[in-house]
DNA sequence: CCGGTTTAGCAAACCGGTTTAGCGCAGATT
DNA sequence: AATCTGCGCTAAACCGGTTTGCTAAACCGG
């Protein structure tokens, strides 16, 4: 027979069954040294046969630290996991803070508010991905004291950062095609994740650093990019099909195609097929991140690798240097870009009819 | 000129600066409707201007609910991301997450030790995705009293838990590739985590019962499964490889794959097409799993399908009906499978000379 | 045998909230 | 005038641990 109450035991129960105090038990778990040896084996013997385990709530209280980091987004959890680009991202984040003992807890809007989210949420450090520096949150954590890293967001002084070389990547990527003879460009960007706000992309963010690179490298081979020319679309493989549909549609016949992540391109792949077209020999198609899935493509695509493992491992381990050292000095890390040249680009046609011919 | 200690306000701050109780403070957070209205938003004004938001961890511990749920993998959880598999599935579990306004927290086995991870998870209760029942961490979870749903593991009666129609997915797979003459058959299961449990596969866990299925539609057709033709390989593409290339190197020359992982299937595909195989022509390939790239794959993958979305939010669902209604009814929710034909798998090809010609 | 240092363990304060029981008072009821 | 009811608020207990400050006994060299 149980007792009939199966509450969980606490220290108190333990106590009293070992005849000693609470605090005894408490350090039989965690100075045990303080304790006569017997002593604490005795009371963790009782705790065992009690089933008793600390509470981690009340431990953390006391402790101030609940050995947990927090991985922020401003989208919902449901359309960050099926993107191929966050798993490796939290890949590296789970990499670096495991290796440091934290667990990971997710937050993103409750409710609708990412504020309410954030006053729920017992970490002891933020890492923010894709969170615009504008956005009225950065400022709640702050002043909440959390120790907060901002990856892929507008550069804040002040703040500890880990971000790429956007800028970099994107421009070796139009110089790659400009210089195989593309002059008819179709830059695909990534729609921000709120429809409000996505007529103005923000300069500094990470999609505005990327057109800047695309635009250097064409002003500087006289190369002009209309607007028509840019467009956007969610960052997926649907997403980048729709969007060279609707491009195709609205005539446009660009000979070379950039896309602001892997799977934009991989869809503008299979729409260009789709429409008749050869890859690459009718159009090429350069995309951004290389993800691991975009060597295996058909053709294999051509792209601009960024560390995204590292990226995550990055801001973990510039997390923990705030969290556990309180390192007054924040950093900013900028990781490297570099263009992979795969199979989906390749030189421009000779004559500017033979791509318009193959449409159906 | 701020304070020289910039202390985390606390609620006692609030009361003494509003002239009120402690009592009153939590309130006019909590239930303002106890309070007359000028005094309740009189507290929130000053709890604004002093910055103040409640500790979570405290209140936490005293309403005995931490709104959050953990979702418990026995792998580390940098191997989880990458895979698409759990893309997937969390993604199913974040959105019934979300509804319900809980947050996520991850629960890897920290510094080697699952129970040690459990015991320091501040949860309401736990999903956990592929654990064996015969995990010890399973009756430890159950003696703490947590809420638990399985998915993915062997049955264990009187517990919820949520799967898939394994079996008949993977009979149906074997059956279309034999009604198409195929009946030189190449199974790649998925290799457990633990190299220690790799040699005994358990008969009741998912791969068991795959394995099940597929020998069963043999059976029913008079083909036998040779312990040779059964081969193991970690759930990813270049265990698939790398798995086929072995079973080719050793002298195996299937006409028919069926692999345990869309992934998998996907290794396959590509260690054929090196050896110079055509597929269908040559070799025909069948995946589990049908995750959102499979219809991408150059050929689209013939697969089974299993939702793998809806596993996620079942999983979630389930709990919240433990959690919340404290459901004495543990319920076993299963799902169906179907397969999903696309350019993977063809006819047996006529001679069987002709595949052994082609290789180089 | 004595003062000084360890050692082993305890009581109480504390972490920062929520919740219960109850009190004083105004207005309504008898 | 006495009792009742309900409002607005508070003091104190509580959630379940950790940590601080202290004491009594054991140990130690001289």
């Amino acid at each position: 027979m149980e007792e009939r109450t199966p509450r969980r035991p606490r220290i108190a129960d333990v106590a009293r069954e070992a005849g000693v105090s609470k605090t005894a038990v408490s350090f039989a778990f965690n100075s045990p040294d303080r304790l006569a040896p017997e002593t604490a084996s005795r009371i963790r013997d009782v705790a065992v046969s009690l089933g008793y385990r600390p509470h981690p709530v009340a431990r953390m209280l006391t402790q101030r630290r609940t050995m947990t980091i927090g991985v922020l987004t401003p989208q919902a959890l449901a359309v960050i996991f099926s993107n191929p680009f966050f798993g490796a991202f939290f890949e590296g984040v789970a990499l670096a803070a495991e290796a440091e003992g934290y667990a990971l807890h997710f937050i993103s809007p409750l409710r609708g508010s990412l504020a309410r989210a954030m006053d729920h949420a017992t970490v002891d450090g933020v890492v923010a991905v894709g969170l615009s520096a504008r956005h009225p949150e950065v400022e709640q954590i702050r002043a909440a004291g959390v120790p907060l890293v901002m990856v892929d967001s507008s550069a804040l002084p002040d703040q500890p950062t880990v971000d790429i070389d956007d800028e970099g990547g994107a421009r070796a990527a139009a110089q790659h095609l400009i210089a195989m003879g593309h002059t008819d460009l179709l830059i695909v960007g990534v729609e921000p994740p709120f429809p409000g706000t996505a007529a103005q992309l923000e300069p500094d963010g990470v999609m505005g650093r990327r057109l800047r690179g695309y635009r250097a490298a064409a002003l500087a081979a006289g190369i002009e990019i209309v607007p028509a020319s840019f467009v956007v679309a969610p960052a997926s493989i649907d997403g980048g099909m729709a969007a060279f549909r609707r491009a195709w549609t609205s005539g446009l016949r660009p000979t070379g195609v950039l896309a602001m992540s892997d799977a934009i391109a991989v869809g503008v792949l299979r729409a260009a097929r789709d429409e008749g077209l050869r890859v690459p020999e009718d159009i090429s198609v350069v995309g951004f991140d290389d993800l691991d899935l975009s060597q295996f493509t058909d053709p294999p695509l051509t792209t601009v690798h960024q560390p995204i493992r590292l990226k995550g491992e990055s801001a973990v381990r510039l997390l923990m240097s705030v969290v556990e050292r309180r390192d007054p000095f924040p950093q900013q890390v900028r990781l490297e870009t570099r263009l992979v040249i795969r199979g989906s680009s390749g030189p421009a046609p000779q004559r500017r009819q033979e791509v318009a011919r193959v449409r159906r």
